[in-house]
DNA sequence: ATGTAATTTCAGTAATTCCTGAAAACTCAG
DNA sequence: CTGAGTTTTCAGGAATTACTGAAATTACAT
């Protein structure tokens, strides 16, 4: 009834690591175990596949599962004539990296930068007040900065812009960056439309 | 003797907000709190200080202090005539991100890679063993390239690369990354020692 | 409508993680 | 060496988080 009963050691090795990893992320180790194990099965599993195999209550898949549907990791499916819900994770590993990406964005540094943003806006008004807003603008404009960046490279390649890191190929895209990066000014602005393409 | 008693509110809301957000990493509340108010405060601070302010006991910041060293995020100081140790936040935030990035990689991306290294060097016996297998380099490959792409973009700008990110002066640079990605290999290759300057 | 299969909720317990105070271990001046 | 000041360790209690089984809910076939 557990783990080892059904998977090669080499999948239960996989399995049990992105629970230990899971564990030093936010998510725990359940949900981490029900997502390797989704992310290496080669058909969608249903909740009570996924129980079996991990040997743990029905319940604590189901509520496993709301996570990671809840991070847009998992994907639901029907088989027609059987009631039961099936699961499975995205096919393509960048897509699922942008999803955890665009999560991760939502719910920690957008909060992050709209309180320090909050802060930013207050009249300082002792020495040691001063210099904490100050810290808080430069952690303030890093990460700003950084996202922006992101989202730079994400637009680059509307594909994936893994292709483009790996490949060599049309790293004509890199030179689009450039422009965007000489042609605008330093902070944000939102990009006017994409002028379609600068070749060099 | 609490945190409201000594911080003005904006100082304190931060170190909450980081409180908040530490615990949906790894790192604990109380660590995450005492690493914000080392980083808005315009000195360096002894334990004492820092046990007094957040209201945590001596013991549990001296943990924290040096859960903090572990990740490199706090260094140590000496007052001359004064015995304690006082602890100070460094200065530069891109510094401060970079040591993150770079003891996260240590401690998370590098295990991982490890493991699935490991994986793949086994022959697979099953159809369902070929295709966990098949998935598992996916997911190392995109670690890998990611990891090989931060890399170069560090290289990019040997100071800081916040500031070829946010200034769009010295952008020469990026021309130099597009040689790396056209001129190598597709995956991988040290590089050779880097050719110093580049003009355009 | 009724019954059955499937899923979700939730209250209680188990497990883990966090935090503290007391004691031990340093460090250094005299 | 002695002792005061400082930091660290650690066992145990407090708080939090994870997990379960039972009950409630939902979905659907007949």
């Amino acid at each position: 009834m557990s783990l080892q009963d059904h998977l090669p050691p080499l999948n239960r090795e996989f399995v049990a690591h992105f629970g230990e990893m899971g564990s030093r992320w936010g998510i725990n180790r359940t949900v981490g175990q029900i997502y390797a194990l989704l992310f290496i099965s080669s058909r969608a599993l249903n909740a009570d596949e996924i129980a079996e195999t991990l040997a743990f209550s029905r319940s604590n898949v189901s509520m496993g599962l709301k996570e990671l549907q809840a991070w847009r990791l998992v994907r639901l499916r029907h088989h027609p004539g059987d009631r039961r819900e099936y699961f499975e994770s995205p096919a393509d590993v960048w897509e699922i990296f942008r999803v955890l990406a665009e999560e991760r964005r939502r719910r920690e540094v957008e909060p992050t930068l709209s309180m320090l943003r909050t802060a930013l806006l207050e009249q300082p008004t002792t020495e040691a007040e001063r210099h904490a807003q100050d810290r808080m603008r430069e952690m303030h404009d890093l990460i700003d900065r950084l996202m922006t960046w992101f989202d730079d490279v994400q637009k680059l390649a509307p594909e994936t812009a893994m292709q483009l890191m790996g490949m060599g190929t049309r790293v004509t895209r890199v030179l689009e960056l450039k422009d965007r990066l000489t042609g605008k000014s330093p902070k944000r602005a939102d990009p006017p439309p994409d002028p379609p393409q600068a070749a060099a």
